[in-house]
DNA sequence: CTGAAAGCGCTTACAG
DNA sequence: CTGAAAGCGCTTACAG
């Protein structure tokens, strides 16, 4: 595995005896091409390892085959749940790489939209693939007004027409719920992200329908939220556990907080899941880790990843806007 | 902010009257331009938010300004350790744009090697950042066979010339140690990671040159070694408790494995820090979280993804090999 | 089915 | 200091 020899179509060409474009067609699977000459030249490329230059191909094709994963710049600490980050590059990468896409990673400051210039107008890359990122709805409306082909992760906003991939999350919050109260619960919290969040308005929104359909009243009282921290999550639990100390079970809008919930409830005297049951949400590793084992809801975050790149992918060759919407699932564990 | 208008040097060149030749010296700060009209070129281009073609670009300087970062492909659940992962992207990501360059994500298989080729030999990357991959050592024979420009997280090879970055390991076991020593303990055990990592090798170095300096003997039985994960940290926890239950003091390799460690501690009755003090490794953000607070070794993983960055890019351009050593610190908190 | 030639949007040696 | 022209390594409409 010395050096590259053979560095251009030309060469190839030159050793099949055949023009540049016989060489092109042959490797790119043109239908206007001899059987016999194309197997004969793609051996020849094979024989000497062969790579097409993609430059090359880029510039005349007019296309990066580069997508740009945007995420935060990372200046602080990372917590656990930024695994999920890693988790949904790998699916978006494998997606990207089997379309044969290469994805680029960009790290954006929340209130510049540079990057989008950056990146689109010197025909870096073709298109962009959201997750999570500070002021995600600013850079969206940029995006828009760009007119640059991109993909979310995340609920779609009213009023707007771009591709998504999100969780089921109204049918999340009806499954944790619906489990809460099969167990005999009746008192059932819910501490939730932040209300603002379309997200959690749909997860919110299951919590009241399974309450609902088993007959028990949705209380005000037993609705708090939090920043998906663990720290708001003891907050949040503290501040139920005072306002009405017959809760029995919570739903949690994250992993993270109801770890953090469960740790305040044994503080305060109550055993988990005997005296209260918890239900978190994504299922992290930590989620099985967690003594006692955490009963959450799950999301299948390779998958939406894969998903991710596939759209994106599709709408830039055929302009078509999708919106999917991916199954979740419950894991009972020990919590709940 | 609409779709852009002017696409290429031919439309500034057009505005300023001037040639392509003279708007592509302006926009790149050649020297032989006049001040004035060099102004005048910069000024049009950035009001009409012009971005030089990129791939045209590298075509013609027959180089990518791109910058593969390499990792193992994520088919498996994500450990908390995978958070180094994210944290070190963030500081290479950082110091290749400083220099105008991008990153590419490349998920590699351990035993398939023609990734180097698909990037390389395609022109789609200069060179390449290995941090943590399976079969580390398979792939860097093949960079090295195929003379590819690459720089690699860890302690160099004997016999080997290539660009490294890697933490102080003999200091930070000897710091760990000593810590340990300064605290009264006596019988310290050694929990490291695969015992056939230089890194591991160094770590041991340190302890026992900590040791002997203060007069203690290195003791068989108190050394022993695991992979990493918190299961292996649990049962070498067991095995150190079985074969000598004088200990009290370990120095553990990787604060997942420090932290099962204490867990374990706990389970046999003994009290941390009081009974057994224990200093991890790596300082990632569970160091701090855990209950009790985890003292351990610091190094900078950020600056270390720079150093990746900058050192990688300055043998792509000078042909220079660097090995750097970053200091690392102890963090002392509640565990010892 | 194959080839000669133009074109993708830059950079730069050469001439002035 | 500036411009005309060649070249980077591909793809593809056009002609055969």
């Amino acid at each position: 595995m010395a050096k590259k020899q053979v560095q251009t179509i030309a060469d190839i060409a030159r050793m099949a005896n055949v023009s540049k474009s016989t060489v092109s067609r042959a490797l790119n699977d043109s239908p206007l091409i001899g059987m016999e000459t194309k197997e004969r030249i793609v051996a020849i490329a094979r024989e000497h390892n062969f790579r097409i230059n993609a430059t090359a191909r880029q510039l005349s094709l007019q296309q990066s085959n580069t997508i740009a994963f945007v995420t935060h710049a990372f200046h602080k600490e990372f917590s656990v749940a930024d695994l999920f980050l890693l988790e949904i590059m790998g699916g978006i990468s494998r997606g990207l790489y089997a379309n044969g896409y290469d994805m680029l990673v960009v790290h954006v400051e929340p209130y510049d939209s540079q990057w989008i210039h950056h990146y689109l107008d010197s025909g870096r890359v073709d298109g962009f693939i959201l997750t999570t990122c500070p002021h995600k709805q600013h850079h969206i409306q940029d995006l828009l007004a760009r007119e640059a082909p991109f993909i979310t992760w995340g609920a779609q906003l009213p009023n707007t027409m771009y591709c998504t991939v999100t969780g089921d999350n109204l049918n999340g919050g009806k499954l944790a719920t619906q489990h809460l109260v099969r167990s005999g619960r009746r008192q059932i919290a819910f501490i939730g992200g932040p209300p603002h969040e379309l997200e959690v308005q749909y997860r919110y929104a299951g919590y009241e329908n399974a309450l609902q359909s088993a007959g028990l009243q949705v209380e005000p009282a037993l609705v708090t939220y939090g920043d998906y921290s663990n720290t708001s999550g003891a907050a949040a639990m503290q501040r139920l556990l005072e306002h009405s100390s017959a809760i029995d079970g919570v739903f949690v809008n994250s992993d993270l907080m109801a770890i953090a919930a469960i740790k305040k409830l044994r503080q305060m005297g109550r055993r988990v899941p005997d005296d209260v049951a918890v239900v978190g949400y994504d299922d992290l590793s930590i989620a099985a880790q967690n003594t006692p084992a955490l009963t959450t809801i799950r999301q299948d975050i390779p998958q939406a990843g894969k998903l991710l790149a596939q759209n994106l992918i599709q709408y830039i060759q055929t302009g078509a806007v999708t919106n999917a919407i991916l199954p979740v699932e419950l894991v009972i564990r020990e919590t709940a």
